[in-house]
This record gives structure tokens, C-alpha cells and sequence, in this order.
DNA sequence: GGCATAAAAGCAATGTTATAACATTTCTAA
DNA sequence: TTAGAAATGTTATAACATTGCTTTTATGCC
């Protein structure tokens, strides 16, 4: 029997498998890390209502940025509702806070995290051609500037790292 | 005869000089960093109008990192004049564009750059507590972003390095 | 000086991103 | 089942930024 075409929330999900790939960018199959976030909630106790899972999934099947105002657009055009921003903001701040989704500051954007199983502190690189953005782990970048936090004293609690500029697909393709 | 009263235009400056303190952490005085940028400008042909000087006067007043909003107010204070935000606007990406001003991408504030002098690679501790920001050098990340971005041949354009959390006097008056 | 040109600034409207304040619904546990 | 807490809905507005077009100002040339 066809089922609800609600919301995804009964099918059973693809098993989450943690990813050993330390440079695999972000590759991911959605489903498998939108059931990997679930579980990740389940572990802690919170709650990953349909609305916040929406949300996420929606990240991931974007595959790059996406702003708060795209993701009203989106939720809207697949339910044929009105949702408020402050739906959605709050959404996003449930999953930035589970370590779930990121945001990216110079483009007012957010981003799935690609590896929320690893207590994440991550890089981003943003093409300003393809839009796209890759997410990268280097802890060396993480040393330094908690070697510099020290030495200022300063207690860091939250670090922004972003480089933007052109991928090599996008630089090849238009260079000038 | 007396001039017009529009703008701080022809006052001698403080003799510009550079400042050879690689820890200086931006502690400069806003006339002498102000001549300074006002000289630069010269060097290279462009126009430090008298209205972009203004602008880069309130930011080294204003000691932390100032949206392009409050910076509207402070002139109209100042001038008893309406100001529209795409005068400020173009004032800001003006004094960017000669690394005059960085922008705070996670606060959409902007500060005045201590070395513009120096070509400049920047990083912002950024207090939650007092709103102040300190800006500081370490071309050590500079090298590790750029060892990340050949290795994903990305062609890097521009940076952010932001840091959130308390400073040390902060982080003593509200330990927490 | 007078004039042509280009850069800068003024101005009005609007676009984009985010939050405040308060009402309602839904979930959970006793 | 019902009280309390958490989540979501709703309306309005705050905060940040840009577009398009006009006017002013600076600069170079005759």
C-alpha cells in the first residue's frame, strides 16, 4: 500500500556507517547521513522532530549553501504550506547546536556537516563559480589557533575558518 | 576666509609611520593609523575623499567592530545630515578593496586593519563580552590554508579567520 | 577661466537575512 | 487525563545590504 506523502519519518533508514575516509570531503549519500543525525540524537536524547529532519535533508539534497530563505521555499514547495523564518531558524539552531549543520558567515548560508560522529572542527572552502562548498578537517589549523587564543588570554568558543575563491573544476573552466 | 564646514579636510596630519610591533595587536592611535592610510592612498593614486576618511575615523573611534548602521548614525551625530546606507556602503568597500577595513563576517561588522601597510592575512579573536575584537598575524595558518586549498586545487581569493569567546579581562570579570 | 568627462555621493525604493513577542499545538510523564 | 514542557505557528519588525538613477564634485584639457 502507497504510503503517507507526508514527511519522511517511518521508512527505515539506511544503517549508519561512520566514515573512515578522512579526506572525503563531504561525499555522502544523503539518506545515510540524515539517518546517521537521527541516531546521533537518538544517542543524546534530543529530539529529531520531522520538521528538523526536513530541514537537514533538505541540506544535504542541495549539495551546496543553501540560505534560511531557500529552505522556506523549499519546505513550502514540497508541502504546500506556509512555513515562518522563525520556523526554520530555529530548525537550523537545533542542528548547528547537535553539530549537525554549520554555518557558513561570509556567504549567510548553511551547510550539512559531513561528519557529525567526530566532534567536528571544520575548514570550508566556497567557490564563488559552482557555489559549491567543501568541508575540510585539518587540526593543525585548530593547534594554532588555540596556541594564539593563549597567548592572548582569550577562551575561543566557536572558530570560522573559510576560504573563498575557485575549485578546480570552476578554475579551469573560466580562467582569468 | 573661513571655510567651508563640511568635513575634516586639510588639518596637518600626524606624521604616518610604520609600526614595526608584530604583537602591536591593533593599539594604535586612530589619527596617526588614519594619516597613515591617508598616505597610502596617495601612493598608489587613489581618492581618500573626505567622506571615506570619515569613515575609516569612526571605525578607529569606535575601538570594536561597528555595522554599517551605527556608522550612518555616528555621521548624522556629527553633521546634523542625513546619510543613506549606499554612501556608507561604498565608503566600506572602498577602504576594503585598499585593505584599509576588514570586514567581520560573523558579527557583519567592519574594523579598521592595524597594518594595512603590510599586506595583510588577518585573524579576529572576537569577545563576546565587551564586543571588542583583537587582530592578529600568524602566517602560519596562512600556509596551512594554502597547503589545503593546493592539495584540493582551489585557487584562493580571500580569508576568514574569526574566532568567538572571552577575553582575558572578560573571561575573569564573568567566569562562567 | 570654461568646459567635458568621470568619479563620487545623494536619494528613494526595495531586497535579503534574522529575531521578538506571543499564540497554539504536540509530546511526555506522572 | 491532565499538567507542564518543548516545539511549532503567526505576525510584525529589526538589522543588514543593494539596485537604479540623479546630482554634485573633482580633474584634466583647451
Amino acid at each position: 500500500m502507497p504510503r503517507k506523502a507526508t514527511q519522511a519519518t517511518t521508512e527505515p533508514p539506511a544503517r549508519p556507517r561512520p566514515c573512515a575516509d578522512p579526506d572525503c570531503r563531504g561525499r555522502h549519500a544523503p539518506r545515510e547521513r540524515v539517518a546517521l543525525a537521527v541516531s546521533i540524537c537518538e544517542g543524546r536524547g534530543e529530539r529529531m522532530t520531522a520538521f528538523r529532519r526536513r530541514i537537514l535533508e533538505l541540506l544535504w539534497e542541495s549539495g551546496r549553501p543553501t540560505g534560511a530563505y531557500e529552505l522556506i521555499e523549499a519546505v513550502e514547495r514540497g508541502e504546500s504550506r506556509r512555513v515562518g523564518p522563525p520556523t526554520v531558524y530555529r530548525a537550523l539552531e537545533f542542528l548547528m547546536a547537535q553539530g549537525l549543520v554549520s554555518r557558513i558567515e561570509s556567504l549567510n548560508a548553511y551547510v550539512p556537516c559531513a561528519h557529525p560522529e567526530r566532534d567536528h572542527d571544520c575548514l570550508f572552502f566556497i567557490c564563488r563559480g559552482c557555489r559549491a562548498s567543501v568541508e575540510l578537517e585539518d587540526p593543525r589549523i585548530g593547534g594554532l589557533l588555540a596556541e594564539d587564543a593563549a597567548l592572548l588570554g582569550f577562551v575561543a568558543t566557536r572558530r570560522t575558518v573559510e576560504v573563498e575563491g575557485m575549485c578546480a573544476r570552476c578554475a579551469e573552466a573560466a580562467p582569468a
